[in-house]
Parts: structure tokens; sequence; C-alpha cells
DNA sequence: AGGGTCTATGTAACCGCTTACGGTGGGATC
DNA sequence: GATCCCACCGTAAGCGGTTACATAGACCCT
């Protein structure tokens, strides 16, 4: 690889003179800039990354910190693909890249996990990186805020943080779920149940409180055995569905707070006899592929998936470069509606 | 964020005895060590990488080549989750981080693509990347193989590819469609298509060449017109299906070479009023998590998806601490037996 | 003519770490 | 007791950029 050097002398200038090239083109005549960028495409110079970093602490990598390691096996992000397709082209536009974060520790002590997020934070200052990308993995909002509180300059998807650097994109889980259950109420229902995420987890929370809304706003009374709480796999769907068959009043339609569970939902369903929509009425969240695929298809509410990412490279473009960071980004969630609600074609 | 210095300093010791205590332990003195530890452990003092990786000119990242941009829209790999699980798990191992590239172009000209596979090599160079990991992304076979001969340890992902040190990664997947076919054989199926995926994409060939193995092995003939090409999307499994149903001599099962054709035949199947299995046995590829959702279940063939991960991230740290490479590395494909082949519970 | 300004460039220090090379002291060897 | 070896450690020269500061010339003004 040719340095900054040997362009300098083939050019005739000082290493200095190259380096303004490429940073400061404006304070460098005219004629001698082209002819360094001549020379400097002749050989193909590419700018030394790290001596770059070195030089100006500061790297065009962006952190992303996603914990795998803790998940429950079998556990896929919903959105993971699309969200780094968005994050990727997005950050590209800007000339960076996307670091994942190596988690487990080695002998020469790289390491660095959720549970000690002072780890990622050193492995952010040992490269020099731009800033962080918080992938929520659980529940780890504590851990977050630790990463949000380093002063790096970082967002996280799904779960609020706050920090001097801090911000965070989520979708209009609220909204979402207020459509999903207004839509419900639209098509007569009265009995309606929801099938929760996590306790504690901020977009599951947001969605009760949205199926709450719904209820309020159509003069429903929301019964507390009603909302039933899974974890957003598809088994809990199916056992909390389960329940929910059995009340003495069970309900004519269910919210459930993810596909996967809608579609545990639809499972249990089927087993009890139960048509779907016919009998029950199901609509799920997140609208991944799966949704529409199963019989019927689901009723769900759609993310703007590759939107996370590019929302998400902006917020960190952001800081970057202005420095101020924005409020909590929210990106619009739509309801689709399938077959699983029992209003084909309807809006 | 303590530097060497500052530790030598503390320790009275010179930055060489520090860089020593972290590179080569064994070259000092056992009390020295352990007190410049000590102190290394208070000051929390993690090495520069930037500066490392100035003078060593190597650093402690593999590049991930995936060309998200010139791909049909609504196009997902179909295991690139659990792919980078296993990679990164198997990386972090080695105390390495994975480097997911830029492709687009920017200002500054970072820019790289699969159309100008020496970009990547380039960034490749700049950040001295210990090696790359090359995502099969369609028939992109020619382009690989420039980051193959470019000299930089690769490992490609279902496409063979040949260079000093490169290797690659892929399914058995002759062996899993010869075991689909052979399944089906073993039914009672005498008239069995295949659908294809796009002509020239290998682990695509080396599926029709298992179908035609297996067909061979039964006695039976392989018909032309049983062999229809699509592009592993769905709409082109429900075309393809479509033609095949068309057909004077319809066939009464289909191997589809991905589950995402398989789904759009089980929808050609529908539409036309017949019944899987029984009017239409179906066998798919991946298992991916739809398969196990569609109403039949999809029987299909298996691959070991973060296995993938794990064997490019051994292959890649092989060549690059050994510098021999290994073989191309082939892992199992499982026939799994669901609904769609009429063949439930049986092995 | 002398002084001030502005533009274009060079000089050299520095970023933090690695490593070739050389030096020191103590024990073994003859 | 001189010699040699070896374990341990320091010195200093890079790695390839960036950038504060200095310099030199051109131009304008009084």
């Amino acid at each position: 690889m040719a340095t900054g050097r040997e362009i300098a002398q083939l050019c005739g200038v000082s290493v200095a003179t190259v380096s303004r090239v490429f940073n400061q083109p404006e304070t460098v005549n005219e004629e001698t800039r082209s002819r360094v960028l001549r020379v400097a495409k002749e050989l193909d110079y590419r700018p030394n990354e790290s001596a770059r970093a070195l030089s100006t602490k500061q790297s065009t990598m962006i952190g992303l910190v996603w914990d795998t390691d803790h998940r429950r096996p079998g556990w896929r992000h919903p959105y993971l693909q699309d969200l780094l397709i968005g994050l990727k082209s997005a950050l590209s536009a800007h000339g960076y890249h996307l670091l994942m974060l190596a988690t487990s520790g080695d002998a020469r002590e790289v390491g660095a996990s959720l549970a000690d997020p002072v780890g990622y934070v050193n492995m952010t200052r040992r490269h020099h990186l731009g800033g962080l990308v918080l992938i929520d993995s659980g529940s780890d909002a504590e851990a977050f805020e630790a990463f949000a509180q380093s002063g790096v300059p970082c967002v996280a998807l799904d779960v609020a943080v706050d920090g001097p650097r801090a911000t965070y994109v989520t979708s209009d889980n609220f909204g979402g779920a207020r459509d999903a259950v207004r839509h419900l109420v639209g098509l007569g229902h009265t009995r309606i149940a929801t099938i929760t995420g996590p306790p504690g987890n901020q977009p599951s929370d947001a969605r009760v409180s949205g199926y709450r809304a719904a209820l309020r706003e159509a003069g429903l009374e929301s019964r507390d055995e009603y909302v039933v709480s899974g974890d957003f796999y598809r088994a809990s769907g199916t056992a909390a569905t389960q329940r929910l068959l059995a009340l003495e009043s069970p309900p004519t339609a269910v919210f459930a707070a993810s596909d996967e569970m809608a579609v545990g939902a639809l499972l249990a369903a089927r087993a009890a006899g139960l048509r779907v929509p016919r009998d029950l009425a199901l609509v799920g969240f997140d609208d991944i592929e799966i949704a529409s695929v199963v019989e019927p298809a689901l009723t769900t509410v759609a993310q703007d998936k590759p939107g996370f990412g590019v929302a998400a490279a902006k917020a960190i473009m952001a800081m970057i470069t202005g420095g101020e960071c924005e409020g909590p980004l929210v990106l619009p969630a739509r309801l689709v509606v399938r077959e699983s609600c029992g209003a084909v074609g309807d809006g």
C-alpha cells in the first residue's frame, strides 16, 4: 500500500500537504491538489485508518452491542436483518462502518458483556468508536443505562435510555396497539384480551397501554383477567391462550404483543377446536415473515424495520457531528389487516 | 484512558516492559509482571487498538462482505442471524471482532461494492483486517474470485472460491437433496419434479445433482420437463408449480431448492384445488422459520446454520495463525420430516 | 519603503504501541 | 578470575497519519 509519504515525494510536497488535500482541500492550491490527487489515484492510495484513528482519536466505526450469549436458544430478533440493512446503508453514506463487538472474554481480556458494560465502553474507547448502537436484548434497561451515561454517543433500540449523548428509537407501540384494538372493537368485539411481553419490557408496556386506551375510548371495561403475560416466545402465547380460554367468560378476540405469541395463540385455538377468526379473532405485533404465511394469515401491526436502522444511524451521526442529541425517535406502527381478525380486505 | 506510558512510570519500568507483559509475558520477570498487571488493572488499562494495529499491521477485526444493495427488495438471507451468532461467538473466543464493511461510496471515496471488489480489498488493507467473510449474495462467484485471489485470508459461504488463502463453507447440498428425494421415492412416488434456484448458483446446482442421483439410484428416469428453474423467491415457486401442474403427466411430488419456493408451491397447489400432501407431496430446503409454521408443516432439509458461522470463523483463524488454509468445509444437511411429504412421524 | 494580511506550504511534534538491538548483572564453567 | 551465557530490561526507531506553529512570498495600503 502506498503511503502518504510516497505521494509527497513523488509530488515534491510535504506529507502535511498530502494530508490536507484529503482533509481540508480548500486550504491547498488548486494545482497542487489535483497533482496530489492524480498521483494518489495512480498509486491507489488509501489512508491508513489505524494511523488516522490513532492521531485523531476518532475512528470511522460505530459499535453494535448485541448480546447473544444470554438469550434463550431459539430466540430470533424479529427484524435484525432489516435493521442491519438500514443501519449499514445509512452509515455507509457517511463513510462509517459497523463493528460487531465481541462479547465474551479471551486470554487477552478483550471481553465485554452486558453484565459488564464497562467492558464494552472500554472496547469503545480502545477502538475510538464514534458511537454505539444498542440492540434491545430483553430487559437490559439497566445495563443500557450504563452505556448511555458513559458519554459515548449511543442510541438504543426499543428501550428508553437517558444520558448526556444518548437517545433511542422505538416504534409507536402505544399507537400501534391502540389501532389494533380499535380495529377489533370496530369489528364488534367487546371481550378483548391481550397477551403481553415480559413485565418491565418497554415496548410491551406501551402496547398494553395502547390496548387499555382503546378499550377506554370504546367504553369497555378492562378486566385484569384479560391481561395475561407472556414472554414474546411462541410457547408463552399458547399457554396464555389456554388460560384465557379456560376463563368463565373467555374473550372473543386476542391482541398479542408479538407475532410469535399470536402464532402460539393460533395453535392453542386450533387445539381447542376453535376456528380463527370465526371463534376467536387474533391480532399480533411485529409483522414478521411468518405472519403472512400462517393459516389464516395474521393481522398484525407492522413496524418500519429498516427505518430503525436508518433512524439510529442518523441519530448517531448527528451526535458525532453536531454534538447535540435529538429526542427519542418514534417510528410509525401500521396496522396491516389480514385474515386472522375476521375483516379481510378491510382497512 | 490510561496509556502504557503511565503504567510504566507508576511501575518504574519502561514502556517496552509493559508491552511485553501483554504480548510475551514469559519474557518478563514474575514479580515485575504482576506489578504491571496490578497497576494496569487499577487504572483499567486497555491497549489502544489503533496504535497496536498501526504498529503490527494487523488488527483484531474480520471483515464481513455482505452486499445488500443489489438485492431484490424483500429478499432475506435464510439464516443470517444464526450465521452472525455463530460467527460472533467463535471470533470472540479469539478476541476478534466483526466489521461490517460499508458498501457504497461517499465523498471521501471510502466506497466499495461487489462490482468493485478492489474497493473492498483496499478497505481491508486500510483497516488491516485479518480476513474476510464473504456472504453469498446471489451469483457473485466472479466477484468473490477477486477477493479470494487478493491474498487476504477469506472464506466464502455457499460459493466455491479458489485462491492462495481462501476456502469456503457450504452445506452438503448434494447429500441433503438426495436424501430428500430418496425419502420421496421411498414413499412410492415415481413422478418427482424439482424447482431449482437460479442457474449457475452453486448450492442450487448441487441440489439438482442430488435430485438426479436419487432418481438414478431408484431407476427412475429423469425427465427434463420435471426440472424447472426458479430463483429461490416464493413467487417463482408458485409459477414453477403452475407450469408443472399443467404438464400432461404432472408430478406427484416436488422437491423445491428453497423453503420459500416450497411455500410458493404450496400456494399454487392450494389454488389449484390440490391438497398437500395427499395430491402433491412437497419437500423444501433450508428449514427457515416459516417451514414449521405453514399448514401443512414443511418437510425440508435443515442446514446447520450457526455451524456456518463457527466453521467460517475457525477457517479464518486457522489461516491467520497457521497460514495454511483447509479444504472446503461441508456441513451436514439433515432431512427433517414434517407433514408436507405425507410421512408424518416417519424418519 | 515599511508594515500588515492573507494564502500556500513546510517543519516537527505527537498519537500509543511494538520490537530490534544493546546493555547489565549474576551464576556457571574452566 | 576471566569468560560465556542467559534472563531481564531499557533505548529508540519506527508504524502512517494529523496539526500547531513557523515561514515565505504576494499583494495592498499609507
